[in-house]
DNA sequence: CTGAAAGCGCTTACAG
DNA sequence: CTGAAAGCGCTTACAG
């Protein structure tokens, strides 16, 4: 089969071609000193005219690195790790090295799949959004010969370095704005609440609710867009409706603003909103939707950048928490008014310092 | 260095602790009938004991498949790149593939580049979105001994595979739609418009145009967001301001409707508005945004899918040329009243039929 | 500056 | 049913 491609040329054709050992060749490709020029030129045309390419594969079996990461997030399509990807991609580029991109649907078995799948070929490290951070099968990874960093979402079975966002912190800045806007019925809504940064988030929220003396409401966690028709539909029939909403993640913020829009209830006037992590198109929503903003790009780079600083050995110290701080973008949706004729917002800065 | 992590086991290791030679471990692996159970139960309990996973890259070696395909398009964190490399991820996945994902950022030497890397790992395949359907790099590799599919924009120096959609068909429904709802100054957008895919949406644009007697008007071609608002306000300035626009991709939609919102010029009310790809958020901008749907999820799993047919060798015919039908999404923005209590949009398919 | 030998971890024929 | 030999394409020491 595929016998309408012609065979690739070896290192052993290209010496053969430029009359010299095989040696002198792999010299010549890796840049080693100690090679005459003139031979050097020989090998080099040899090369061309051969349409040579090493190949990676045999230099992989002596030893060398792969010089390639695997990544494996969620959702390809997700706006969030669509963008942690590109970053990756970038930041492993630049350091030379390729990346094996997989999605794991949220679901561990395909995730297991697939991180052995790259194990094998095999990969110099792994980057890592898990599905369900306690995973039996986390625990050999973690303890195996290939380092791993998690993005997003720690591992609770074994620690490993993991780089995330200020969850907790972000959550109940917005929380604390939508207080501030003198809100008393603040309803929490998420989807996939069973991940740590969604509880991560719920309790940054419980916290401000709980600081500023408010009722504690029943919090809904949304599985589909269906789910979130119903509950935000019952909410608004409801005795005490609900004067704002705080939606933890991207899906929940979307289903919900969906939902207000099919039953002409308007953000910023008759409810308030503020969603965790920001979207592009919020912007051109009207009212434009107030948003945690988290560092995606950022997440992306640092969590790669960090991945090869382990590959080189670089790091000797046992594994590193990084957190990166989030952003509160303030627009409309909240119920404040646009502050200039720009469509952006006004950011406020979220660390995690003294409450 | 990684002196840290433990040494992985090798298929000898595995024979030794089995006792047996490493020709058996390697046929229990892989499958092979004539291994006796009991032998197997021995090796298998090897293989649990001493954590074993194949070396992919040494079984390479021997003539195997990489079981490696390569995935490259200008931006992942694009919506419909996104949508397209999940589903081709997808695909690969169900086939037992892992895909290498990288972006060129629309430049063609990074795209080279991110090619060699592939071509020496090697892949199997790949699949494509040139940024520059004229590089000459694209003849090389095109006449290599990996086959390669484009997706999306076919090359115009070689000919391969290639999986795109009805651009020009699409375009010129779109606008169709524009000229039934009356408007006779229907100005056209773009942004990247020296891309094929691009020049075919403006040729369906002036055909509609042309078969309707409608005076031809300037194109505008935009680079930025500023130079969006730019030539938004000129038009809307000028003596006969348009009355509708068509906006030939992605960027340029956006940018003209965050535009238009800025300057208080409210879609299908005071100018008409149809976009060539449609984006999920079009149904939460108000007015909803009607725009020529493209099946990104298709075009990704019917290009990795043909990829894999060809190499197996499961293809013997020259070069396909697939090109899938869009759709046009009707809803508000054009100028329509919403037809039902949902946001989602009236589909119309749009096939290239005799005009 | 250059080359012949040995080996990376696996598999394909070839023999038992 | 099972194993010893040879080789995939490269590189690392070792000699010249």
């Amino acid at each position: 089969m595929r016998n309408t491609f012609p065979k690739r040329a070896t290192l052993q054709d290209v010496a053969r071609a430029a009359g010299v050992g095989p040696m002198t060749v792999s010299r010549t490709i890796n840049g080693h000193p100690y090679v005459a020029e003139e031979t050097a030129k020989k090998v080099q045309e040899a090369i061309r005219r051969l349409d040579y390419r090493p190949n990676h594969a045999a230099r992989m079996l002596t030893g060398k690195l792969s010089r390639s990461i695997g990544l494996i997030v969620p959702d390809i399509s997700d706006t969030f790790f669509s963008l942690v990807s590109h970053a990756v991609q970038e930041a492993a580029r630049e350091n030379g090295y390729l990346v094996w991109l997989a999605a794991s649907d949220e679901d561990s078995s395909i995730e297991e799949a697939q991180v052995e799948m790259m194990l094998h070929h095999p990969v110099d490290g792994i980057l890592l959004v898990p599905s369900d951070s306690r995973a039996k099968y986390l625990k050999t990874i973690a303890s195996g010969a290939t380092p791993i960093v998690t993005i997003d979402r720690p591992m609770e079975v074994a620690v490993t370095d993991s780089v995330g966002v200020e969850n907790r912190a972000g959550a109940r800045v917005a929380v604390e704005h939508l207080i501030e806007h003198g809100y008393r019925n603040i309803v929490c809504l998420t989807a996939n609440s069973h991940l740590l940064t969604m509880k991560e988030r719920i309790a940054g929220y419980r916290e401000a609710i709980r600081n500023a003396r408010l009722p504690r409401l029943k919090e809904y966690n949304l599985s589909t867009r269906v789910a979130a028709q119903e509950a935000i539909s019952e909410l608004f029939r409801s005795e005490n409706k609900p004067d704002a909403l705080f939606t933890a993640n991207n899906a929940s913020t979307i289903w919900v603003i969906e939902t207000l829009k099919e039953l002409g209830i308007e953000m910023g006037r008759d409810v308030g909103l503020v969603g965790f992590d920001d979207v592009d198109f919020f912007t051109l929503i009207t009212p434009s939707v107030t948003a945690v903003h988290q560092p995606a790009s950022e997440l992306g780079k640092v969590s790669a950048r960090l991945l090869l600083q382990r590959i080189n050995g670089e790091f000797k110290t046992s594994s590193v928490r990084t957190v990166l701080p989030v952003t509160l973008t303030v627009r409309e949706s909240c119920g404040c008014k646009p502050k200039s004729k720009t469509l952006e917002g006004l950011h406020v800065e979220v660390r995690s310092v003294a409450r």
